[in-house]
DNA sequence: AGAAATTTTGAAAGCGTTTTCTGCAAAAAG
DNA sequence: CTTTTTGCAGAAAACGCTTTCAAAATTTCT
């Protein structure tokens, strides 16, 4: 089936070492072998097995990313940024979804030994944390998004406390005395700093005032339902700070549905920044991490490490998240659309 | 550094192979001695080199996924559809992007080779069609959405034409006279078939009306800009029938700048129907694709073909493109958000 | 108990590469 | 014309695994 580099030998009538040698340009080998050589590749199509080749070699060129699913913009864009700074370093990605199960997580990780030369692992879900530990020592790491408790690997985050911090401190300053929020999944690091920003700012902004949180999942539906709920409260908030954008999403659509306005009944604000926070209307005022960027900077970041191991200290970057007021806060009557 | 399957034999007083039978379930071992190399195993924190692995059975659990970009939400909502299929088969994705060019694609079609049993393509770009032979008989290729001149690979197809012709349909139907399309990206099967169906559509709808094309790229950009190119002309088009939903987007935003409104002064409809089309507003009548469920029909026809080569014929498959109504085309009333 | 059948194990041959190391020419030096 | 150097090519040893094959150990049968 395969056409080997054995048979491209023989077809030129050389050794397999002196075909490898022509093709890789590596060594020194006679013009005219050479020539032989890759005549005879052309004329046989051959292409090298690159499995075959990084067993030898050790290298596989390949960055294995493991995300916890691929729904939504967040993911979308992430990966989007990390496709880009590999493909400018001629890396090519193996991606896996890990769906916060730790089994499926252990498998994935079995599997890219030996397959992939460094690992970026996405694992907000708490229960999956340890597992990277399967390969201790057995691969170059970067964290992206996810604690590490033992501060034993390369991290790469998202300030979720001060961005929730700053937006909710945002949202006083606007004059809203009563703030819900919609957090996150549960047993996830992201949705437990944010939240935490949440009730800090809350308690430093507006001291006295209860903090009135209702569980979601990051999903439009769950901001959907968990909008309905706060809604049905005996005194319902003036501003909601839903934990992510598709979240306040999902939130706006109830509130308009009960026949209500954003923001001049209810202000709504979101975290992340994706691509349709801009085109949702109102437009979403929300916290900004420039999704893209951060993927490629964890690439960046692991490419450097694989290169350079003594680089790939366990120092956590912070990436900063800043607010990026829009429409649905009411905090500008401006129509600012970007 | 790696540890191997010689150091767990020689931990467990075994000989490789018992280790190998041992670990994987393959072939008989003594009880006693499937417990000693598990439990060394354990000790030694071993796992598998899974490059080695696939080297020799020839099997590498993995899928190659080659697209032609990951920005917009169409391209990640098709790899969620691949990944839920690939997942549950227990294959893993290793995927290259071209961004349409033809080196690009070569290179990640040769890094392809020995480290997947198949593979997805997605090559709308005409220039880059003929590439896929690079491999021919190498692996087996189910192309997506991707002309295939020579109708000798399985491949999985939108119906584009007849997508863009009932939507355009749906417009004079509306009553519309003047109808524009803002194309896609030039030399891609994808512009041209919807071009061909806009074209047919106008042909037999309104006969004698003269068709309006402005060339755009597939983005929001590109999207605005014709937009504000038709508005410039001396009749400006009824309505507008963008070759998808993201310059549908941009092509409204022109429109609105322009304080005219969408419906009523210009209608604007688009193709894809990806997830933000619903809320955007006025929520984007288009033409539903099920994205996910192509990505995932996709998976399914390779990873079948792998099973069972003679599955894998050089039938296309053509999936169904309906037009949905919703609000930017004022072809009802009433607020419809799904 | 001895032979035959059965089970279990280990040695070794790959899988398709790269790379070291040896050997042979040809060229340069003596 | 011999000796030393240099340049190139091929044989063979890895890389980490699976799998065949034959030998060894065990069980079963006369």
């Amino acid at each position: 089936m395969g056409v080997t580099i054995k048979d491209v030998a023989r077809e030129a009538c050389v050794s397999m070492a002196s075909v490898s040698r022509a093709l890789n340009g590596t060594g020194v080998v006679r013009k005219e072998i050479r020539e032989r050589v890759l005549a005879a590749a052309e004329r046989l199509n051959y292409v090298p097995n690159s499995g075959a080749q990084s067993l030898m070699t050790r290298r596989t060129r390949t960055i294995g990313v493991l995300l916890p699913r691929f729904h939504g913009e967040f993911f979308s864009e992430l990966i989007r940024g990390i496709d880009s700074a590999a493909r400018s370093r001629g890396l090519h990605l193996l991606v896996s979804t890990s769906h916060d199960d730790a089994n499926e997580t252990r498998q994935a990780l079995r599997a890219m030994v030996g397959r992939v030369d460094g690992l970026l692992a996405l694992l907000p879900h708490v229960d999956a944390q340890f597992l990277y530990q399967t390969l201790r020592g057995t691969l170059p790491i970067v964290l992206l998004s996810t604690a590490d408790i033992e501060h034993v690997y390369a991290s790469v985050r998202i300030d979720n406390f001060g961005g929730a911090y700053a937006m909710v401190k945002h949202l006083a300053s606007c004059g809203y005395r009563s703030i819900g929020h919609i957090a996150g999944q549960p047993d996830n690091v992201d949705t437990e700093e944010r939240t935490r920003g949440y009730l800090a700012a809350l308690a430093d902004e507006l001291p006295g005032v209860e903090p009135i949180i209702v569980q979601g999942d990051f999903t439009e539906e769950a901001g959907y339902k968990a909008a309905q709920e706060l809604l049905r409260l005996p005194q319902r908030p003036r501003a909601i700070f839903a934990a992510n954008d598709m979240s306040a999403i999902g939130c706006m659509s109830a509130i308009m549905e009960a026949g209500l306005s954003v923001p001049d009944d209810i202000a709504v604000v979101g975290f992340d920044d994706i691509p349709t926070a801009r085109f949702v209307r109102p437009a979403l005022t929300t916290v900004s991490v420039h999704i893209a960027d951060l993927g490629a900077r964890a690439l960046e970041c692991l490419a450097s490490g694989i290169e350079k191991p003594e680089t790939l200290s366990s120092i956590t970057e912070i990436v900063p998240a800043e607010v990026v007021v829009r429409d649905s806060c009411g905090g500008h009557r401006r129509s600012n659309t970007n």
